[in-house]
DNA sequence: TTACTATTTGACCAAATAGCCAAATAGTTG
DNA sequence: CAACTATTTGGCTATTTGGTCAAATAGTAA
């Protein structure tokens, strides 16, 4: 691979990246229904606010989500739902996973 | 989040995080062709055997591929084809992105 | 059996990531 | 302006990840 090619793939595993983490995933599947402030992710999660905060940044530069501050409260909403898409992947991989399973211990 | 649902949300993490790698969305891209043996993939690669084979692990264990031993040979294929899915929403991303740029730049 | 090829595994180090706390920033309200 | 609320940023440490080398494993062939 030369550098070019890799600078791309690079690139491309910087926007995955920023799904693959349990915290994020739960973030695009909430905003998934609507936009939400910080404040509100961070009471669902429970996470330090400033944890929760970074956990948003990194979404929003890969390109996930987009922010929009209107008073005190900055508010994020998905822009990018082709995210679901796989998501949905990896729920199918752990329900096969579970099937899978199922069959052994049945055995 | 509780303990469960924290789990649940950290196996879909880790599959995604299989693919959350520049040379790990190269080899899935290759599959996407055929089946390729190792020593096929680290020449394309370029890296380490070890490494390459450290990648393929990876993506064994999150379910996206599956191998199979011929002679002294593995080959190595794909069995998720979701995950391309995703990796062109990672394509589409940067596209946006480049576009965006390009606005900026022309401004 | 010995030598050889393909691949994986383990030990190790360097770099990246995650989370927490404290401090900084920005907007609001009295 | 001072006090307050919402959020981000910087600094720190602990954990995870990635890569390399050497050794182990497994199949083949002489």
């Amino acid at each position: 691979m030369n550098k070019k090619l890799k600078e791309y793939y690079s690139a491309r595993a910087t926007i995955i990246k920023a799904l693959a983490h349990p915290t994020r995933i739960f973030i695009v599947e909430q905003l998934e229904k609507g936009e939400r402030c910080v404040c509100e992710l961070q009471e669902m999660i429970g996470d330090d606010i400033s944890t929760v905060s970074k956990h948003l940044a990194i979404l929003k530069n890969a390109g996930f989500i987009s922010d929009d501050k209107r008073g005190l409260k900055i508010f994020y909403s998905l822009n990018m739902p082709c995210a679901l898409n796989f998501l949905e992947c990896a729920k199918k991989i752990l329900k096969n996973r579970a099937r899978h399973d199922l069959a052994l211990t049945c055995k």
